[in-house]
RNA sequence: CUACCCGUGGCACAGCUGGAUAGCGCGUCAGACUCCGACUCUGAAGGCCGUAGGUUCGAAUCCUAUCGGGUAGGCCA
């Protein structure tokens, strides 16, 4: 479509010059004016003329007849006039004969426009914090972050992604105090990260209790808990380098760090780099350093500031009163290190939106810093997840752990799997591909800014916009493949409007991908990936493939099946979905 | 108080670089299987696109104001 649209714009550019004179209109913007008619009756390609009319002098109704009379190709079966509107009608058979063509070429890299060849791109995504859960709450950076990723490399980036786990900090000082007081190696090796977070939230109720009672009942008497400064002497033990300490820490990590793989695994997802907050504490004074001697540090209230009143934000805390670092502070060492290793085109952090404004900030103080690729720097939020109603708080214990929410999901297909599949292992195996995709297909329906309410049984379910429907309609291409024993091929079998529109939205896919990749917009994919069910779908309704009598047009059915089956399974994985072959 | 995000049929969402009758799914109602996987498909009912102004040949889409919901806002990350 894409190829169509180039061909039809310069075709334009030609004849408005001959028509009109020359150099009014470039074929670049009659390229972006060209669009898709709300209905198929009126056309496949629109090129409304009312802008058009400024610079050519002339009503829309004329320039539109003019250029009707003008513009002829092989591709188009009618080019008519209607309203101001250029209408052309695309010629079925041939478009869709190239379609599959470009579609068998393609392969693998059917959709791709290359665009980011010699480019590399540094994904921060997923990041979960040691001895915290892992819940819904990361399912967004996760999913959206790898989606992300894979449509990068799709389209030609080299991609390095980057798990920047939170493995630095207060929270291992208490978790090392928690774990002499109360802690249990075996119970840790067995529990996993479930165990370590058991530990903290015990010590920070402690900590809490500690507080309260000596503030004697008088809510404006200062705090103290002895648990408290046992933490913070542990912590700053960990940060002297102290061997009993960094053993431990090393340990809580690798455990928390075994678990999330399981959860990864399921989804795909491999990063090329766990380099986490820990690995940039000593590349934190160079750039606090620099910001001094550029003078943009202030002190405020014993903290060191940067003042941001310029461009309409609140001050970015360097360090604190007592001179340690903060989150920003580690963000730009991180950024520096990432650029001066990977010399990234595009650095981009998927996080919650809550985080929308601390990255304002930090992305405005690199460029204060006079580091040039500061532009290069993106932050794609998204918002936040409720399951079935309820905001999930870790203070109320309505937390979901992302395997918990996994396993019920697998648990639950694999009820209604079993009946097709009594072979357990074949069964289990169907019931994870399905279970995990639901989960991830709903979450990446919508406008990822959308906060959403996750309801279980919708994300399940086999009917509707919904991850199992997709890969039920992959499967049943896959089916009649197998059956058929052959890809087809298209001939020169007149096709029907079914036949048609699938051709069309097939061809869709280039730009759909380009559009998602330019929007940092997973969804974009995800609804192309429903339109192209329901094309499918429709088609396959009515119209015989296998059984079809005509052997030419059963050909042509058949490769356009293929096709189907390409697109699907290439949108599919990128999206982070498997796609399997039976269900 | 300030900034950002969201506000489209009962529910959940597309459409938003302005363009031709506002779409999809769930739910509701009515249909279609001797047929390649019916976990499918067809049809109907249901919306003055939060509200009020403005810009324009044309506004769900842009601007202003306002209401409702969410998030953030110096020593947490």
């Amino acid at each position: 479509m894409l190829t169509l649209k180039k061909k039809t714009s310069e075709l334009l550019a030609d004849a408005i010059t001959q028509k009109f004179g020359e150099g009014l209109v470039s074929p670049d913007e009659l390229f972006r004016m060209l669009e898709y008619p709300p209905d198929s009756t009126m056309g496949d390609l629109a090129l409304p003329c009312f802008r058009l009319s400024r610079v050519l002098r002339r009503s829309p109704v004329q320039i539109a007849e003019a250029l009707a009379a003008k513009v002829k190709c092989a591709e188009f079966s009618a080019v008519t006039a209607v309203n101001g509107y250029l209408n052309f009608k695309i010629s079925p058979t041939d478009f869709a004969k190239r379609v599959a063509s470009d579609v068998t070429k393609g392969g693998e890299k059917y959709g791709s426009s290359m665009r980011g060849v010699g480019k590399t791109v540094v994904l921060d995504y997923s990041s979960p914090n040691v001895a915290k859960p892992f819940h819904i709450g990361h399912l967004g950076t996760t999913v959206i972050g790898h989606s992300l990723k894979l449509l990068h490399e799709f389209d030609g980036y080299s991609c390095v992604g980057i798990n920047y786990i939170g493995d630095w900090g207060t929270q291992f000082g208490k978790l090392i105090v928690a774990y002499k007081l109360w802690g249990n190696r075996e119970q840790i090796e067995k529990g996993g990260v479930d165990e370590l977070v058991k530990l903290y939230v015990r010590i920070n109720n402690a900590i809490k209790d500690e507080e309260i009672a000596s503030q004697n009942g008088n809510p404006d008497a200062p705090k103290h808990s002895d648990l408290g400064d046992a933490s913070r002497a542990e912590f700053a033990r960990l940060e002297a380098g102290d061997e009993k300490n960094l053993a431990l820490w090393r340990w809580f990590v690798s455990v928390s760090l075994l678990e999330y793989e399981k959860t990864y695994k399921q989804l795909g997802i491999e990063f090329d780099s766990y380099k986490g907050e820990s690995f940039y504490t000593d590349k934190m004074p160079a750039q606090v350093e620099k910001l001094r001697n550029m003078g943009l540090l202030e002190i405020d209230d014993g903290a060191s500031i940067v003042n941001l009143d310029k461009w309409n934000m609140p001050v970015c805390l360097i360090l604190k009163s007592d001179g340690t670092t903060l989150y920003p502070t580690r963000d730009i060492a991180a950024a520096v290190y990432r650029q001066d290793t990977y010399k990234f085109d595009k650095a981009i952090y998927v996080t919650s939106a809550a985080q929308t404004l601390h990255f304002a900030q930090w992305f405005k103080v690199v460029e204060l810093m006079g580091y040039e690729w500061y532009d290069r720097l993106v932050h794609v939020p998204y918002g936040t997840v409720s399951i079935n109603g309820a905001k999930l708080a870790t203070r109320t214990g309505n937390v979901i752990l992302l395997k918990d929410l996994f396993a019920e999901a697998i648990s639950r297909v694999a009820e209604i799997t079993r009946e097709k599949h009594p072979d357990e292992a074949e069964c289990m195996e169907i019931a994870e591909k399905v279970g995990v995709g639901a989960v991830v297909f709903y979450y990446l329906s919508n406008n990822r800014m959308r906060d959403i309410n996750f309801i279980m049984e919708d994300a399940l379910s086999f009917d509707g916009n919904t991850g199992p429907y997709v890969q039920y309609t992959y499967a049943r291409t896959c089916s009649v493949l197998e059956r058929a024993g052959t890809t087809g091929e298209m001939t020169d079998a007149p096709l029907g409007e079914l036949e048609f529109t699938l051709a069309k939205t097939l061809a869709l896919f280039p730009e759909k991908v380009a559009q998602a990749i330019d929007e940092y917009e997973p969804s974009v994919v995800t609804r192309y990936i429903l339109d192209l069910a329901a094309d499918f779908n429709r088609f396959y309704h009515e119209c015989k493939i296998l059984s079809c009598e005509d052997e030419a047009l059963k050909s042509s059915r058949i490769a356009l099946t293929s096709a189907t089956n390409r697109v699907l399974k290439t949108a599919l994985r990128l999206i982070c979905m498997q796609s399997p072959e039976k269900i």
